[in-house]
DNA sequence: GTGAAAGCGCTAACAT
DNA sequence: ATGTTAGCGCTTTCAC
């Protein structure tokens, strides 16, 4: 006997949970399978017996159950997403073209703020995986290769975007290119002194392949090599002494090319607050090209991440993977680095 | 005979895909159960059994199939997310603390950026009842009550966090007293002519909301009824017309009060592109209370939601359903409403 | 303390 | 064109 007989006994009086692909069999005099097809959109069905199930589906209000079905079919149609911090604008618009992209394609998409912490991140990549996605992108890596390991060794395929990784798949701007937009940029005004804000935003990777470009890009300039300014806000204190030592040193920068557009907009927002004025006293350039910066009382010169592309490609490319069957370590991972642009605005100008 | 009787023999040569509960139990010597027991936690286990479970799982790199898991239980522990646009700050902060206020409990969090599209969002809604979620947070409601019935028939609570709606749970900010709050500050400074800038961001009934406080407090204040100020930088050329219009006809306003904060800076910036200046020429104020708008630059005065308890307070309410198996149509639902706080900044001064 | 059995709701051969 | 069957990987009584 079908195992529908038996339910048919059981659910005599009024079952409990939600209709099932059985009840819409039984309610439609069909068998399961017909009910399968139909919901599947097969093909070679008769069109009254389509029409019967649909009739009955919406009766019910039948709705096919995710788990189940991929369960079944050893394959979920989910993604997911490992983002350092969704307040930071440039992530916020990367994350939401991943999930508009990963939706369009019928994907659901699992987003996970990890803010940054290790240990959150592998919390969450592990949850990821009991959950069985289909690949995961991470728009920030801590850099803990084991977790890459770990999706590997279940055939997860793993994408970075803009961020950068010869472990896995990854689709990236230009750092240091940009880095050196931005010093050739400020040397073309006439700054010779040009300091370097690291951001506490992005990776540590990331940051250091923008310093690395900031470096050489002001060896080849022939111009003096700064320290580098650590300014932080997060850290109260810590920010004001650091970025006074740099001003009141004996070769004090006229201009800041800092690690992203948030630590420019609050570098620019100490300096003010110290009585200086930008660009008159200083001139400050930020990387990534967040909406605000458009903003005239704020006019960030900034050096543009392709933020659409980078998304775009490397969803691209985790469907690639996903679409066959990879993610295994056999794989050669592939690394895209896309040019980023800069964007002249009022937060530079020629030294004073 | 048992299924692993027969799965040895099939699995003789290597088998395909990722470890089951049934390699463990071979692998460990044990049964399927007493795997499931050691995962899951269960009292009662000898010690030995444990380690040796354990150690069986780790050797394999096993991990639990929360697909399978959660068909059984029929329950999973995610929840879904809908957002109109992630790309507001003040949307990424609220739906950044849900996620981690779902993810301290264990839950994933499926993030719906719907773009405020209504059938966008109907489709994602649907897509998370397929994935059975445990319960869904409306950051955006489009106004569509079908899709809170279609929730409803599937016992899936729903709470809005941030909009309103009688027909689900929510926790938001007092629109209307939020509103008096502004428009008070501005008829303190010796303002007369308050206009109401609406903005496309929120949902209609939240933005409507505002207008009314506005609208109210204006009567209260005995002062004159302007016209609502359609100002919409997303449409260009609409834009100035309409506030052009304003500002030229035979009452022109001296203050502004818009409905969000991402419209009040975009506000500010098409006024001073006009050579007018904030405040000197006018007062604005937002509301939202997004971070970027404390920056000296912007100085937003503005009504600051209270972000961080709009999230918990919602959560907590959600969670309160999901344990006590509610969802259905016939609980009462509860409305809570938050009192913002109004922070003074330099966006608005007395009139000219 | 541990094991056997019975599914959760669905898909996909394979029959008919 | 439709039905039958055998699971997907796990939880959870209920025996022993």
């Amino acid at each position: 006997l079908e195992r529908s007989t038996k339910e048919a006994v059981v659910q005599g009086g009024r079952k409990a949970g939600r209709p099932t692909i059985i009840d819409v069999a039984r309610h439609s005099g069909v068998s399961k399978s017909t009910v399968s097809n139909v919901i599947r959109g097969a093909e070679h069905l008769a069109e009254d017996t389509r029409a019967r199930v649909l009739a009955a589906i919406d009766e019910l209000g039948y709705r096919p159950n995710a788990l189940a079905r991929d369960l079944k079919r050893r394959r979920t149609a989910t993604l997911g997403v490992i983002v350092g911090n969704l307040t930071n604008p440039f992530y916020a618009e990367l994350t939401r073209h991943i999930e508009q992209h990963a939706a369009r394609l019928g994907y659901a998409t699992i987003i996970c703020d990890t803010d940054g912490a290790p240990a959150t991140e592998r919390q969450r990549v592990h949850l990821l995986l009991e959950q069985r996605v289909s690949g995961i992108v991470m728009v920030h890596f801590s850099g803990e290769l084991r977790l890459i390991e770990d999706a590997e060794r279940a055939s997860v395929p793993v994408v970075g975007v803009s961020v950068c990784e010869r472990r896995f798949d990854c689709v990236a701007t230009d750092d240091e290119k940009g880095a050196r937009l931005a010093v050739e940029h400020l040397a073309g005004l006439g700054h010779e002194r040009i300091a370097f804000v690291p951001s506490g935003y992005p990776e540590a990777a990331t940051n250091a392949a923008r310093q690395r470009g900031w470096r050489s890009a002001v060896r080849r300039a022939g111009l003096p090599q700064l320290d580098v300014v650590n300014f932080s806000p997060m850290v109260p204190g810590a920010s004001q002494r650091d970025l006074l030592a740099a001003l009141h040193g004996p070769t004090p920068p006229t201009a800041f090319f800092a690690g992203t557009d948030l630590t420019a907009l609050e570098l620019i927002d100490e300096l003010e607050r110290g009585g200086l004025s930008v660009p008159r006293d200083f001139s400050v350039v930020g990387f990534d090209g967040i909406a605000v910066g458009e903003l005239r009382r704020l006019g960030l010169t900034t050096v543009r991440q392709p933020t659409q592309e980078l998304a775009n490609l490397g969803m691209e490319r985790l469907f690639a993977r996903i679409g066959a069957g990879e993610g295994g370590s056999s794989v050669r991972h592939t690394q895209r680095r896309l040019t980023p642009e800069l964007v002249v605005r009022e937060s530079t100008g020629p030294p004073r």
